[in-house]
DNA sequence: TATAAATATCTACAACTGTAGACATAAGGA
DNA sequence: TCCTTATGTCTACAGTTGTAGATATTTATA
């Protein structure tokens, strides 16, 4: 399912809170920015008729939404996507990339070096 | 500069292949998938107009484009974006998901764990 | 030289995306 | 009960993107 940026803008906000009125994911996303609420909610209708998400509850006229799709799910696909889009199939150099330039803890590192060994045992 | 999709592929073709023609690049993705040459043309054009690539030499009437952005240069924010976009901005657990269902090599591996243990020594 | 092939330029169009207004209507408070 | 507010539905629109046709023009070939 292709999933266009403020698409995934609100199914993260689903993922996190769960079950979510549009006003409700408006609120979250006027956290961060300005924008107008019928926006959101032509996002949302876009999603429902996609079936990234459905109503699941109603309460006076406010429709309660739910994801439908997994993040985990979504997110395999467009990983794949992004590394043959951008490093033409080679994941090895957006690691390298990562490594070299994004911050990370030193338990992330931890928690990276024993995802690592673990690699090279099952190669073994 | 955003790139779509097409032009990302146009790009690699340049930053691979160096100064090309038209029809060479057209050749190029021919060889993935069928398209025609005029929407070929219009990519390059659209890269022209942003500024992506230049006309750097003409024989005949072959124009031939060399790419002005680099690679490296073009994948560092793009990075950033996909991790916000994707992983809200923490680039641990895409790391964690190239590690566990990406293919990567013994070599691979080995290059990794050595920039692990670089960045450690880097944070101590 | 007449014709075919290659190349460039220009124009078009539908789908998707971000954006939001207009309008209807239900809910809740004065 | 009447008015305001909240919410939903529907419609619109401009920019981007993938796609390619129409047309012009040059180059090469029969």
């Amino acid at each position: 399912m292709e999933l266009s940026d403020f698409e995934l803008e609100v199914m993260h906000i689903l993922w996190r809170a769960g079950e979510s009125s549009a006003p409700q994911v408006h609120k979250a996303i006027e956290q961060k920015r300005e924008v107008a609420y019928t926006t959101v909610k032509t996002i949302i209708d876009r999603l429902e008729k996609k079936g990234a998400l459905e109503r699941t509850r109603q309460e006076g006229r406010t429709i309660f939404f739910t994801a439908t799709i997994e993040k985990s799910q979504y997110r395999k696909p467009i990983i794949r996507d992004f590394i043959n889009r951008v490093f033409l199939g080679n994941s090895k150099p957006l690691v390298a990339h990562i490594l070299e330039e994004e911050e990370l803890s030193k338990d992330d590192i931890q928690y990276l070096e024993a995802l690592l060994k673990e690699k090279k045992k099952e190669l073994k």
